[in-house]
DNA sequence: AGCGGCTCCCTT
DNA sequence: AGGGAGCCGCTC
């Protein structure tokens, strides 16, 4: 124990206690005292001992004395403060919020705001140049305490030249960096911190470019609400091609002028390359980007410039919605029914909901948009909770392409082939007229499955109930779900037979082999995730498909969004089945979604566009709204369908994920809490069942629904039943408020 | 989260 | 006895 008496502490005047939370899972804030030199408030970034190792946390109120605070002797003392913009009480009260929400520790959600390594951690520190130091002369007398050998002479010449790296220094004078540094060590060489290039910011003022009737009303009621300022929610509803993005470019201008910050969400940040350059074009300088493709030092410097405010303007996945804005003004979430803003793993989220609720608690307009909006959305605006946006209209004039179902069961593909000739015949067409095309196939790889044919074996991740999936170009074969890779075997494993082992299935490697048999002069690209391995990569991407270098595009689920492909009139899917089985709540609505923004991509320009989409099952009511046209009834039947089960967003929804190392620790974990779970007022609980990832990264996986009416307080009733079941070992209870993924 | 302390069990 | 691995509980 390293705790002393308060009488021996130092008397220099007076001690204040403050709560000072730390981005680790802790139950709370922990009490530290603040030296009467060393001056806190709330928000301040302060460095704390814990244990016998420093922490940094942020000062998260004042006081703390009170029945069951810590003794005063136990108390500890704030070691530093950094001299950093404090994290504001909106930020906080967020922090807050998402944890109690979320049933995860403050701490835990802090650790989101805080980026703890890349930006206090050891990371590339700041460029550090070195001049001459005032007052040495390279040619004169050697300084007490050191020798001036020509070698060192030679150095300090040099940086009498200007300020520059040390190992530049170094190398211009033909030695050793360790000699410069000695010098430096010495005091001869003085360091100076290079200044960033500041970035220039996006300019509000900059005329917008034209906008249409619909474009300029909408944007007229989203700048009025900047103006009035407040709290207001509003789905932005548009076509693909309509001219969304345009529209919400127009408030955060009004945000720009009224200098404050603005935060755009994306799905796929990977992706915006096309967006940026929009967005660079309106405003004249690029924004802030923050997603995980950052290196260390752009981390840092982003997340200071966000601290600071000098990030005007902030393009991100979902975790820049965590950064420490100081003024934000705006957020934006486009694309707002794509799945990808539920954070799935350690502080399960969504980014889309989780932004209402911080446009909610910092008082600003929040624009949600999209072509497909979510059926929690769509219902939002029916309620007026959000005031609806809608531009029904293609920009220039471009029409809808025309859907159709082609029925494969009527139309066979040949054996191990994937396209019916309905398809086959309009690619012929289409690559004749010139024109490209693109065929849609939500499966990377070349086959989901591989078999022996000799003994029937399935070549499956040893850690996750999950088929390896081959990589034919790589010679591979990978786990999707944890990154589980082996060669591809000659032999099968199980049975040894040499030459025995069978793809099954087509993934977009397999796909672009017919492809190329069929039509052996078209230029064939695959974009998938393991293609496009960022921005760069997506750009040149789409400078290709633009520039008419490739005639057939085969792609995942990320050519689904936001690209320009003015000469792309025919899209084919694959298998629009794919995505529509499974028991998921929203597989109807999220395969709606995704095929509908693939059909979009065509026939953007003025030439008609033609979606062919390739299905088992004609009659689905997603096939059929796909055919039809028809989003909004398919919403409607959606909602009515949900509210006839009290299913969201009409009832309430909590998984609890219980996972173990050990099966029969999982299993035992799972049945005490079915047995104390929660009863009646329309609360039911269902499981324990298998997850349907049962095996996932090692662990065993156990699911638990939780399903009430709409206003139970079901974050309460949690804590209340998780307090009562004892978690021992290794096991561990996730929970996913609003689920989306069943896995 | 990260660290010390504890136990258990293996080596010698 | 010595010591490494796994588990537990604490950190203001």
């Amino acid at each position: 124990m390293q705790s002393r008496p308060a009488s021996s502490s130092p008397a220099v005047g007076p001690l204040r206690r403050v709560k000072v939370l730390l981005p680790l899972p802790l139950d709370g804030a922990y009490d530290y005292r603040a030296a009467a030199g060393l001056p806190v408030e709330a928000g301040d970034f302060v460095l704390v001992p814990l244990g016998r190792r420093e922490e940094i946390g942020v000062v998260w109120s004042a006081g703390g004395a009170g029945p069951g605070a810590i003794a005063e002797g136990r108390l500890k003392d704030i070691a530093h403060r950094f001299d950093l913009p404090p994290l504001p009480a909106v930020a906080r009260r967020f922090v807050d919020w998402v944890a109690s929400y979320t049933l995860n520790p403050p701490g835990a959600v802090l650790r989101m705001a805080m980026s703890v390594s890349a930006v206090f951690g050891e990371g590339p520190r700041p460029a550090i140049a070195y001049r001459l130091a005032a007052g040495v002369a390279p040619d004169g007398p050697a300084p007490e305490g050191v020798k001036l050998t020509p070698q060192r002479r030679r150095v300090l010449e040099i940086a009498r030249a200007g300020a520059r790296p040390l190992s530049e220094i170094a190398r211009e004078a033909g030695v050793g960096v360790g000699v410069a540094r000695t010098l430096a060590d010495a005091g001869l060489l003085e360091s100076v911190v290079i200044p960033d290039a500041t970035a220039a910011m996006p300019d509000g003022s900059r005329a917008g470019p034209d906008l249409s009737e619909d474009q300029r009303l909408a944007a007229g009621e989203l700048t009025a609400k900047i103006e009035k300022g407040g709290y207001a929610a509003t789905l932005l509803d548009g076509v693909t091609g309509s001219g969304k993005t345009e529209v919400y470019f127009e408030a955060i201008a009004a945000v720009l002028k009224r200098g404050r910050q603005a935060l755009v969400m994306l799905p796929e940040i990977a992706l915006t390359a096309s967006w940026l350059e929009r967005f660079t074009a309106r405003f004249g300088a690029a924004p802030t980007e923050w997603h995980s493709e950052l290196s260390a030092k752009q981390r840092r410097a982003n997340w200071l410039a966000v601290a600071k405010g000098e990030a005007r303007v902030v393009v991100g996945a979902r975790s820049a919605l965590f950064l420490p804005y100081s003024k934000l003004g705006l957020i934006v979430v486009d694309e707002e029914h794509d799945t990808a803003f539920k954070q799935e793993d350690g502080v399960i989220y969504h980014a889309r909901d989780m932004a209402v609720v911080r446009a909610h608690l910092g008082g600003i307009p929040i624009v949600l948009s999209s072509a497909t909006p979510s059926l929690e959305s769509t219902v939002n605006a029916d309620t007026g909770r959000y005031q609806r946006l809608h531009l029904p209209l293609r920009h220039g004039g471009a029409v809808l392409p025309v859907i159709e179902a082609v029925d494969i069961r009527q139309h066979r593909p040949p054996h191990q082939r994937w396209l019916t000739p309905v398809l086959r015949d309009a690619l012929t067409e289409t690559l004749a007229q010139g024109e490209q095309a693109m065929l849609f196939l939500n499966r990377r790889g070349y086959a989901p499955l591989t078999l022996c044919r000799a003994c029937g074996h399935r070549l499956k991740c040893p850690t996750c109930s999950a088929w390896l999936v081959e990589h034919r170009l790589i010679r591979q074969l990978q786990c999707h779900h944890c990154g589980y890779t082996i060669k591809s075997p000659e032999a099968c494993p199980a049975c040894g037979a040499v030459g025995e082992m069978a793809a099954c299935g087509p993934g977009v490697e397999r796909l672009s082999e017919e492809v190329a048999e069929l039509y052996p002069k078209a230029r064939v690209s695959v974009m998938a995730s393991d293609t496009i391995t960022g921005p760069a990569a997506a750009a040149e991407f789409v400078r290709a498909v633009t520039e008419r270098e490739i005639d057939i595009l085969i792609g995942t689920q990320i050519v689904a969004k936001g690209h320009h492909f003015p000469l792309l009139t025919l899209v084919g899917v694959v298998d629009g089945d794919l995505g529509l089985d499974g028991g998921d709540l929203r597989a109807s609505e999220r395969s709606f979604q995704l095929l509908y923004q693939v059909a979009g991509r065509a026939g953007r320009a003025d030439r008609p566009g033609r979606v062919l989409v390739q299905t088992a099952n004609p009659e689905h009511p997603v096939m059929r709204a796909l055919v039809a046209g028809d989003r909004d009834g398919f919403l409607a039947a959606e909602a009515e369908g949900r509210k006839r089960r009290h299913m969201p967003p009409f009832g309430r929804l909590v998984a609890l994920i219980v996972s173990a190392g050990d099966k029969e620790h999982a299993d035992a974990t799972a049945r005490a809490l079915a047995r104390l779970a929660p009863r009646g007022d329309g609360v039911e609980v269902l499981g324990p069942s298998e997850a349907p990832l049962s095996l996932l990264r090692g662990r065993h996986r156990r699911r638990l629904l939780m399903k009430t009416p709409r206003g139970t307080d079901v974050q309460g009733m949690l804590r209340d039943w998780l307090a009562q079941v004892p978690i021992t070992g290794d096991a561990r209870v996730q929970v996913d408020i609003d689920p989306y993924s069943f896995m």
